[in-house]
DNA sequence: GTGCTGATTGTTCGA
DNA sequence: TCGAACAATCAGCAC
């Protein structure tokens, strides 16, 4: 087991760059991996994965935008940081469609949860069936990829 | 070479 | 009802 806790290390650079502590809760980002992993292990990999919010769907088209615009920023951590800020700045209307696409992953995964739970009640036994692998939002949500409104990141 | 860490907000789920 | 965990991303660094 390669339970690497740097923490020592890490901490001191996260200790420089915890300057925001207006935070909602504080960093819950503590969380340690060696855990998650563990547990990780334990759950079903077959499980669903949480259908991204919306701001994490704007951050994906953020992160695009952010990368062309500074290519030599490549640290995630400033990428947060920045999309955090636009975000909060953004109005409801702008936020509206990646709330909309938010929503539609989401009832994407109601759906795979669904299907998964059945799965669980009736056995485990031939999860082959539930091909996760592959992208199960795929045709239903073609709507989905109509958002491409870039006229939002005119960022100056 | 492997794998955790950071930074962000929103959502989900368990206690 | 509250709070912790987790969702994506990837360079950097410790082991």
């Amino acid at each position: 087991m390669k339970v690497v806790k740097r923490k020592g290390t890490v901490k001191d650079k996260k200790e420089a760059l915890k300057p925001v502590d207006d935070r909602k809760v504080g960093k819950r980002k503590a969380a340690p991996k060696a855990e998650k992993s563990s547990k990780l292990a334990k759950k079903d990999v077959n499980k669903p994965k949480r259908p991204p919010s919306a701001f994490f769907v704007f951050l994906e088209e953020f992160r695009k935008t952010y990368k062309q615009e500074h290519p030599n920023v490549t640290a995630v951590s400033a990428v947060g940081k920045a999309a955090g800020e636009k975000w909060r700045a953004m109005s409801n209307s702008e936020k509206a469609p990646y709330e909309d696409k938010a929503a539609k992953r989401k009832s994407d995964y109601e759906k795979l949860i669904t299907a998964y739970n059945k799965k669980q009640e009736n056995g485990s036994d031939d999860e082959e069936g539930f091909d996760r692998s592959k992208p199960e939002v795929s045709g239903e949500n073609d709507e989905d990829e109509e958002v491409e409104d870039d006229d939002d990141e005119d960022d100056d």
